[in-house]
RNA sequence: GGCUGGGUGGCAGAGUGGUUAUGCAGCGGAUUGCAAAUCCGUGGACGCCGGUUCGAUUCCGACCCCAGCCUCCA
């Protein structure tokens, strides 16, 4: 690989952007925290998904390899709570979730990541991690059978979010039958109840706790140190903050050099998470609203802002994709670098700004320019001009993993066609405008404009002929 | 209380020590049978108080307010 441009990107754990250098050049490794499965995905979720699957999209257009793992959390108590209140088992529950993400996050254009690890397929690494963890020194079984991490013990322990033990000491709560040495210790392996999943293991049947199976599956997918480790913003503490405390323990090297946030969405300025019960999931959103408008939702704002969930800010989503979509409508996308080149610079401008930390919202700016551009081409009836602005329209869209669909189909109301008018009807009555233009009785064209527009539908007459877009 | 991040024009949302963000909405013009779309033009902003500076929305300090984490949560 020759010299590849620089990224920079925000790195939480130093606080400064920092230009992204890979351990092993040109190839990026990036573990995500992926969905505990017992339940739909929700807005929240679907911002991670979009926010790493751009930035994934985005350093492989820039020319890097990108090992992209996002794990799966398919055992946990609320898993075994939940599927004993469907009254199925914890396989059935997780086999159906899982499937409902990947439709899910298909939906929303979302590329699959290269390997996604199942903890339950990974327990033979996480029982390793552990007695490793024991014979150094940091874990030990307690006698309710649980096995804890020694806290404490570790050095550096609240280096990402700023803690010193003691102050988080104060604020721990106690448990008067907790089996740990100090409150602050957390579990890595479970003892299992009767009836309970389990596994077998050293300290006998049981399940692994919350926090290890990310170190061990990182680690088995990515080796003991790599670049990027991903997730939402509830993440951080303790979680992350754990994991680094197990892995820099268990191999005595630095676990990531950079951890990247997706921010929150709220609703209402409130947090959108499930203990809340203000979430939307990410089906109950696709009813009625276009994948594209909900990726362009997300994508709207920086990736570390938080943002909030409303209708009125899907309905300014699609009004911006509207304004992408009509650019592109009735144009056939011809790929033409050296017209394009000729008439500016889109392209440079938006890996310049993509180049710094992921500026989506600059990029969409860009993409807002060259759509000028190309209706500026078909006012001035450039048609290859045209053509060539749309390919790369569409081109740089991709990179967002927007624009992709048809024009025609987009601005018709896609999948999520709204309103009970069938197509057929609107045809009719288009014709029968037609006709009474052709005979210049403007009255009863401006009714059926009206009577359409009274549904949602909106006329549009050019020199091709009468087209229609709900509104 | 501790730790993070933030307060920008009607709304959303970037960014910058001195020059247009961008989108939606508004206004004027072109275009149109009417309209829509589009193009051209245009008004409107940087929480509050100090400081640094020739000059600060941008840097520094105080203050006010908001959000996230500190407990399972993306």
């Amino acid at each position: 690989m020759s010299q590849l441009p620089e990224i920079h990107l925000y790195n939480t754990l130093t606080r400064q952007k920092e230009v992204l250098k890979p351990i092993q050049p040109g190839t990026v490794k990036m573990y995500v925290c992926g969905v505990t499965v017992y339940d739909l995905c929700h807005i929240g979720h679907a911002r991670v998904m979009v926010v790493f699957d751009m930035i994934t999209r985005y350093l492989r257009e820039r020319g890097y390899d990108v090992v992209y793992v996002r794990n799966i959390t398919d055992i946990d108590d609320k898993i075994i709570r939940r599927a004993e209140e469907n009254g199925e088992s914890m396989v059935q529950l997780t086999e159906r979730m899982i499937a409902a993400m990947h439709e899910d996050e298909a939906r929303l254009g979302v590329l699959r990541p290269d390997i996604e690890p199942r903890a339950t397929a990974h327990i033979e690494d996480i029982i390793a991690l552990v007695q490793k963890l024991e014979k150094k020194g940091y874990a030990y079984a307690a006698d309710n059978g649980d096995v804890y991490y020694r806290v404490r013990k570790f050095e550096n322990y609240g280096q990402l979010t700023n803690r010193k033990l003691d102050e988080l000491q104060a604020g721990a709560r106690v448990d008067v039958e907790d089996a740990k040495e100090d409150p602050l210790d957390f579990v890595l392996w479970k003892a299992a109840k009767p009836g309970e999943p389990s596994w077998t293991s050293p300290w006998g049947d049981g399940r692994p706790g919350w926090h290890i199976e990310c170190s061990a599956m990182s680690t088995c997918c990515l080796g003991n140190t790599f670049d990027i480790h991903g997730g939402g913003p509830d993440l951080p503490f303790p979680h992350h903050e754990n994991e680094i405390a197990q892995s820099e323990a268990a191999t005595g090297q630095k676990y990531v050099n950079a951890w990247m946030y997706a921010g929150a969405v709220r609703v209402d300025q409130e947090k959108m998470s499930k203990s809340l019960g203000n979430f939307f999931t990410i089906r109950d959103v696709l009813e009625t609203h276009d994948p594209e408008v909900i990726r362009y939702l997300l994508l709207g704002s920086h990736y570390r802002s938080s943002i909030n969930y409303a209708e009125s800010a899907l309905h300014d989503a699609r009004k911006s994709l509207e304004r992408f979509y009509t650019a592109l409508q009735g144009v056939t996308p011809v790929e033409d670098a050296a017209a394009v080149q000729q008439a500016g610079h889109w392209r440079e401008d938006f890996h310049r700004v993509m180049d710094d930390d992921f500026n989506t919202p600059e990029a969409l700016a860009v993409l807002f320019d060259l759509t000028r551009a190309l209706n500026r081409a078909r006012e001035a009836g450039d048609q290859p001009l045209a053509a060539a602005l749309a390919f790369e329209l569409k081109a740089l869209g991709d990179i967002l993993g927007l624009l992709q669909q048809d024009a025609e189909h987009f601005l018709k109301g896609g999948d999520t066609a709204k309103g009970s008018i069938n197509p057929d009807v609107i045809e009719t009555l288009i014709e029968k405008r037609l006709l009474a233009k052709q005979e210049r009785n403007f009255a009863e064209a401006d009714r059926i404009r009206q009577e359409l527009e009274a549904q949602g539908i909106l006329l549009k007459d050019t020199k091709d002929g009468t087209s229609w877009t709900r509104a």
